[in-house]
DNA sequence: GCTGAAAAACAGTAGGG
DNA sequence: CCCTACTGTTTTTCAGC
């Protein structure tokens, strides 16, 4: 991993389908180079994956909220992390430090269906307490894109 | 819009650099018939863009947290807004509604980073008066799936 | 790591239903 | 809107350096 690395994973991030020709000029190397580190990234899962970005809004899909829910004991995790994953809605799932057990990030259409998945989906799962609900009103930034420098992993 | 497009969508989310080739197989249509409809729903900005998506801990980025932010009046949501797009550190950023005005995902290398984050960054920014720091302990989903199906969208 | 070249796979265009 | 056929790129995989 160095610098070329970090340059090309911060340009697949950004575009993810640029070709092999367009990442040699932009970091200064042949197409083939390009073409093996890039493998080796994926190779050794720096590299998970790509997807197109999609546009919720136009899905109809306009509602997004984080959810905080609280789990009354941890016994009751694995269920629940494995309930949540299957739920379409729930983009992300997080366990968390602090007062609730998990954090929730989901996007539904509309608020009904919010409210669908938070009192017919959610709360009746087994050791579910309580759940706090915070709704976006507009996103300012929202991407995947981790930054990677030479210089910020000195010593890493 | 219709259900071979749906199709397209969940197919390309899952997998960014699938081939149309694939995908005209996947969908049963042509190679064609499938560059034209990715084509529009580029154009139309269904599809916002394509990224690779990379593993943070891989890169020396363990922490990962949600930081709720209150800002004492809304005059200062414009700057606070700016300062925070300009940090690479803050992967999300939403206006929410309820106790706090903002909610950041940020991922960072450390705790001593993220310390720097909220005190030397977040809290010296003009109108914060409150962050709130939630560890993510583990994620188990993380995605930017937006799940779309025709059923649902009927009557949209 | 490079260049250069070949083969295979892919994306984009054209003509026609 | 879709098809098939064709053309130009891109990717992949080799040499030899």
């Amino acid at each position: 991993m160095d610098e070329l690395d970090y340059h090309l994973l911060d340009l697949l991030q950004r575009e993810g389908r640029a070709t092999q020709l367009e990442l040699s000029r932009a970091v200064g190397l042949s197409q083939p180079a390009v073409a093996e580190r890039i493998r080796k990234l994926e190779e050794r899962g720096v590299i998970t994956g790509y997807a197109a970005h999609v546009d919720a809004a136009k899905l109809g899909k306009d509602i997004t909220a984080f959810i905080g829910v609280s789990i009354e004991h941890p016994k009751y995790f694995e269920s629940f992390a494995k309930k949540v994953l299957a739920l379409p809605e729930v983009l992300e799932a997080h366990r968390v430090a602090g007062q609730d057990s998990y954090i929730l990030k989901v996007r539904t259409r509309n608020t009904k269906t919010l409210d669908t998945l938070l009192v017919e989906t959610l709360r009746v799962i087994t050791g579910v307490t309580r759940t706090h609900t915070t709704i976006v009103l507009t996103s300012i930034k929202e991407g995947t894109h981790v930054h990677v420098s030479e210089e910020e992993l000195k010593g890493a």
